[in-house]
DNA sequence: AGGCGGATGTTCT
DNA sequence: GAACATCCGCCTA
């Protein structure tokens, strides 16, 4: 059975983000079964971190997930975009990770009718995944990771062969926040959202 | 009512 | 590959 498997809290958000790269994000639809595996995502370590929505212990109705359980996903709307999010911890802890671009594996063809782009400019960056699998804010807003349209395999997982660490993207001004290597990506694979050459993606998966 | 939040896509070298 | 126009819902005032 494919569950959360971080329920216990043994890891911290920083951990969870990391070994949630080569996992596999598939979304069931109408249209079809799409999906891929997560190259980059990005923690953010609740009230103590600026650059985190819950920052200072802000709590409003479209943060509710995150005083919640762990497992389940934080869907934000950025201008005409959606983010996506996994909650890592719990309600006294709302921590989260930020799912920022992944590698296409299934339903390419599906992902590039709702992109009407093909290759990279399919997943390369927090909105556009989320619009390659067809996300739905109603729809998938709370939803558990491990069982739902929107889910996260754990099981068949790749392994990157180096995971590469840099500060987060777009959050300047956050005092010491700004420059912490809080975001992760599978080093040299080209679907990382700011991935210049993308000429080595031989070298990014051990399997 | 107004401002802020960051990502996308186009256009220009 | 860098610059910029555009996008709109949520919060705070």
């Amino acid at each position: 059975m494919n569950v959360w498997p971080y329920q216990d809290k043994s890891f911290t958000t920083e951990e969870i983000a990391q070994k949630l790269l080569g996992c596999l994000l598939v979304r069931e639809s109408p249209e079809g079964l799409c999906g891929g595996y997560i190259v980059e995502t990005e923690a953010y370590l609740g009230v103590k971190d600026q650059a985190a929505h819950v920052y200072g212990g802000r709590r409003t109705p479209r943060l509710e997930a995150f005083y919640r359980e762990g497992g389940i996903f934080y869907i934000y709307t950025l201008h005409t975009h959606l983010c996506l999010n996994v909650i890592t911890q719990s309600e006294t802890q709302p921590e989260g990770i930020l799912i920022r671009a992944l590698e296409p594996a299934i339903g390419l063809d599906i992902m590039a009718q709702r992109r009407h782009k093909t290759g990279k400019l399919l997943t390369n960056g927090p909105g556009k995944l989320t619009q390659a699998l067809g996300v739905d804010k109603a729809q998938d807003y709370g939803s558990s990771v491990g069982e739902s349209p929107l889910r996260i395999d754990f099981l068949k997982r790749k392994v990157p062969k180096l995971v590469g660490k840099a500060p987060r993207i777009g959050i300047p001004n956050k005092g010491e926040w700004t420059s912490k290597n809080l975001r992760y990506f599978v080093e040299g694979n080209p679907y990382v959202s700011d991935a210049k050459g993308a000429k080595d993606s031989s070298r990014d998966w051990i399997i």
